[in-house]
DNA sequence: TGGATAATAGTACGAGCGTTCGTTAATTTA
DNA sequence: TAAATTAACGAACGCTCGTACTATTATCCA
């Protein structure tokens, strides 16, 4: 069993057959993995690489050899993520009708997704956070991605425009602008408060707002 | 001129008259402005004695020296930021009338003051992230203080609903759910997007969610 | 299987962290 | 003004961080 993904924006290969990895390989990928969970639970700025290498069970410069700096480790993280986030919750909703139907299947793959990441955070929404006064490469990186999966949005809303499913003087980034809201809401109502319920809160929440944007043609 | 302020929840008294001050209070009262500039840029637990020591062009123990802890010096950074926070939004909407006119009221100053804070943040929602996985005294202290706010705006929106401005079927808590998603979106667009024109849409968004509750009496 | 190469461990360094302590300088009080 | 109290300093502690080296294994390929 093979599989070979290709990330398309940043041009890795991302391999995962051990048949065919030098040893090497094998371990980063498997410290990579480490690293994503742990940044997942302390943010980017969080990893450190004296805990990265207890959880792997090796020594500090063995893990370290593996990257050439910290922000390179952080940025294979930050690209694992990426490519994950895409995997889990863009593509399949490829797979929904354009317009509407995929606009609520990426919503709700997404909701799910961060739902999900109760117990270890979206580093998207964490990063945001974090980096938002620290200027560098994984800033750039980040808003980027964000950038990214923003567009992807803001095409499938123009798209249910189009189709019909929308009014057509409905704001496309206006709508996109209150959906990141609703999962940012979430995420710090899950998250940080810790309350229960919130999850139905974001897909009422996203229901209430489809319907004040939805074409209703005149009988 | 003297202004003494009483920051009831806490019990902390604020005084502000560096005539009836002694030495230190007064140190220490600048101190702890200073420090609240750079936990807003950089984040409570960014914040570190041996740059504010540079900043005050103090030493590390002088500094040290006001405060038992570091935790301590997080904690009073954070009970100042209520207070400010208490001071501008909160206290000033109590004029206006109770129901829609206070709850835009607070929201439109919350949102003036998010927006002011484009360049250096604010601490509810930079904690939240920081904190969302990090037990302790201060992530308790701020899920109060964030609890304290949600509560003054439920309490303002089951007001709107009693004054008739909302419809009688509204569901308070979810729209303090949407309200507090749209603030989440200014700050995340706005400051680490940097993407101009946050403010409108934070604006824009509050007033179409209000419309779709609004009680529009039948005619 | 042997020699080349890759992978990991070990050690050390300099910087920064929060914190402690003893001392001096400044301020308040009597 | 003298004594008592407070404020601030400077040095050092133990720790952790990322990183740079060297040495020792383990793995791969001819």
């Amino acid at each position: 069993m093979k599989s070979a993904t290709k990330n398309s924006r940043w041009g890795h290969i991302i391999h995962m057959n051990s048949k065919f990895m030098r040893k090497g390989e094998l371990t980063r990928a498997a410290i990579l993995d480490m690293a994503l969970t742990l940044a997942s639970r302390d943010g980017l700025e969080g990893l450190t690489i004296g805990l990265l290498a207890d959880r792997m069970n090796m020594s500090k410069s063995g893990v370290f050899a593996h990257f050439g700096s910290r922000e390179d480790l952080q940025s294979e993280v930050l690209k694992l993520y990426h490519h994950h986030f895409e995997q889990e919750v863009f593509y399949p909703s490829l797979k929904d009708p354009r317009g509407l139907p995929r606009l609520q299947s990426m919503y709700g793959r997404w909701v799910k997704r961060v739902s999900m990441e109760i117990d270890s955070g979206c580093i998207y929404i964490s990063g945001a956070a974090e980096y938002d006064d620290r200027p560098g490469l994984i800033r750039e990186e980040l808003a980027e991605m964000v950038h990214i999966w923003q567009g992807a949005l803001l095409r499938s809303a123009m798209q249910s425009i189009e189709t019909g499913h929308l009014k057509p003087d409905t704001d496309a980034r206006q709508l996109v602008f209150e959906m990141y809201g609703l999962v940012l809401a979430l995420h710090h109502d899950a998250r940080f408060l810790r309350v229960p319920g919130s999850v139905a809160r974001a897909q009422r929440g996203f229901e209430r707002m489809i319907e004040r944007y939805r074409n209703v043609p005149s009988a």
